[in-house]
DNA sequence: GTCTATATCGCGATAGAC
DNA sequence: GTCTATCGCGATATAGAC
């Protein structure tokens, strides 16, 4: 091809992060965004749904949530499962990049729109774990209780390494907050 | 009064429920609810922040929850305030409507960004009872901790409500959640 | 209340890949 | 040829400014 750079997409998700960390996301427009990248308005709604989901990435997590739940042995306990999983995704998803993520938890926490959004991703993390206990034979729900229980101890823990003076890793986080959790409930 | 008939913001719900149960909410315009109620887009505006707001009820629920935990005894333990806090709002709030929240999470369920407004309805919850339990001295990992499970058994327990064959109390189906909860993480 | 920006999306055409 | 990404035009609704 030679008519069309061929990763629009890419381009489009960098200019757009650019005009994000200059402007602030509500003040920048997606024509904007387009005329960066050298593309139209027409084609950035083919790539994304609208303008806040440039900000996050695909279904990547649900899909590895699904594909752990689903090789983990049939015995393994279901809060085993979660925590191991949780610190497995900490370790390959989270702990190398935690300065973007904190960059990106800065714009998104400075636009209510953007902060929806957010809380939509992790229903979508929530439900793919649900089905996932489902299918792993649990009653309804008790899946979505350890599904919440899965979603709230990441964000929990992720919230406590990101504003951290240390420098503890995620992955020991995660535990410790169950802890807390069971010390709070017993 | 004469000019204008009292309760705007009454027939403008009315007129939007009755439109988005008819023809789904996306494909419901704002000229339409206000043709239907007899009057302009910009009043619509004047009483809603946005088109989705319409089907959400206002701040009463957390304004309910910050007096409850600031009048809560202090010596009160933290996972019983959560569970008569929400047993307060099950019987309050939530029993006498059973039919009406069961047509309206319908609605809801139907539309992406309807989900994403109910979801952002829940984060305000959960941020009123983290902010009360910091208030009442609890550390703050453990007091997002606690407003998670606030809102994690809520949403469970009305679920089940929702979708049970008999017709349980949802002030009964709190506390069994919680010890399924209990009995998930000993 | 009026005016306006801009987000969003449908349609038909086109260029290059296969 | 068919398929897919892209383009430009234009319509409409939402939402905020004045």
């Amino acid at each position: 091809m030679s008519r069309w750079q061929p990763d629009a997409q890419e381009r489009l998700k960098r200019a757009a992060i650019e005009l994000f960390a200059e402007q602030g996301f509500a003040a920048t427009t997606v024509p904007e965004i387009t005329a960066r990248a050298g593309l139209t308005t027409r084609t950035f709604f083919r790539h994304f749904a609208d303008k806040r989901e440039v900000l996050f990435g695909g279904e990547e997590i649900p899909a590895l949530a699904e594909r752990l739940m689903a090789e983990a042995p049939p015995s393994l306990d279901p809060v085993t499962l979660i925590v191991e999983g949780l610190k497995n995704v900490a370790d390959t998803r989270f702990e190398p990049r935690r300065e973007e993520i904190r960059a990106q938890r800065a714009i998104i926490r400075s636009d209510e729109g953007l902060r929806e959004r957010e809380l939509h991703k992790r229903a979508v993390i929530s439900d793919a774990i649900r089905t996932g206990f489902v299918r792993r034979g649990l009653p309804r729900a008790q899946a979505a209780l350890l599904a919440e229980l899965g979603t709230a101890l990441l964000s929990v823990a992720l919230d406590e390494w990101l504003d951290q003076e240390g420098d503890r890793r995620l992955s020991e986080i995660i535990p410790d907050t169950l802890t807390t959790l069971r010390a709070t409930l017993a």
